[in-house]
DNA sequence: AATCATCACGTAATAACGTAATAAAAAGCG
DNA sequence: CGCTTTTTATTACGTTATTACGTGATGATT
């Protein structure tokens, strides 16, 4: 099987799963909501909110910023996709939601590539870190820039 | 001795630190940037960029924003200064530059405020994650929102 | 001193990112 | 169906950050 198969079926894995998880939450998974979700899958990495106004749009319709953004709102809010707040992007989340999981982006600082990782260690000693800081509850999403290796 | 008496120790200390630091490494704090520096000691807190460009303006002489973006990268560039991503805003970096230590910016999702923890324990664990993504090195800066201890 | 290279700053314009306000359309529900 | 809530369209606006270009300061080299 060649590989653009399989990320074609991972694709459609992804938005199964998306699919499921909003008819599971009673949440409306609508068409445009579903359009940006596919994009972000599509492209493999984060995406901005501006270029998926580009890329969603067409010589018949354009469509506003607030569009996306709204979009793009739900999917998080559903858990579905995660704001890079150091690149002003958006990428996919991967992977089962572990509650007791840190869920880590690495991002390549050069090329804005993406890693996922999700660890118990880290979510223990951030949780610890918390404490110390007067802290009494963390988000489970953390960002890190680093340089990938080759 | 008045808590103000100590907060103004306090700031001549990081002011003489952050002196010396660019002194030993032949970088220059030059008036601007050190207006910008000690604005952001004196807030005591994350402040916006358009807000230092407020605050170091006045009647006579209104800064542009490049001159304060510049001043900030400069300072960043040097360690004294950190940028939360997910606020916009900039922040005092303090503490030794230990370099086996996280430094954590820990944001309260409400109100933004920010509590700085070093912790070697989630340098060590991220610096695993990290491997596990092939990550050759990560930043020692990263920020974590959560819910503040009343 | 004159030359040269580098860095810092001023000024203006613009790009990039995100939100508010309002009205229209669509979907859920009795 | 009529009523309510949610979602979307359109427009305008606000905030954050960068680009471009010129000028002056600084510091070393000849
Ligand atoms: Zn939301
Ligand atoms: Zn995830
Ligand atoms: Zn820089
Ligand atoms: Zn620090």
């Amino acid at each position: 099987m060649s590989t653009k198969a399989l990320r074609k079926e991972e694709e459609e894995n992804l938005l199964r799963r998306a699919d499921d998880l909003c008819r599971q939450n009673n949440l409306r998974l609508t068409p445009i909501r579903e359009r940006v979700y596919r994009e972000l899958v599509q492209s493999g990495g984060p995406v901005g909110a501006y270029d998926l106004v580009d890329r969603l749009s067409n010589e018949k319709k354009r469509l506003a910023p607030v569009t996306i953004y709204r979009a793009l709102d739900f999917l998080r809010d559903a858990g579905l996709v995660h704001r890079l707040a150091t690149q002003n992007s958006y990428v996919i989340s991967h992977g089962q939601p572990d509650m007791n999981a840190m869920k880590i982006m690495f991002v390549d600082a050069k090329t804005g590539e993406t890693v996922e990782v999700h660890s118990t260690e880290v979510a223990e000693a951030v949780r610890k870190a918390a404490e110390q800081a007067g802290f009494k509850s963390v988000s489970p999403f953390m960002e890190v820039e680093g340089e990938i290796a080759q």
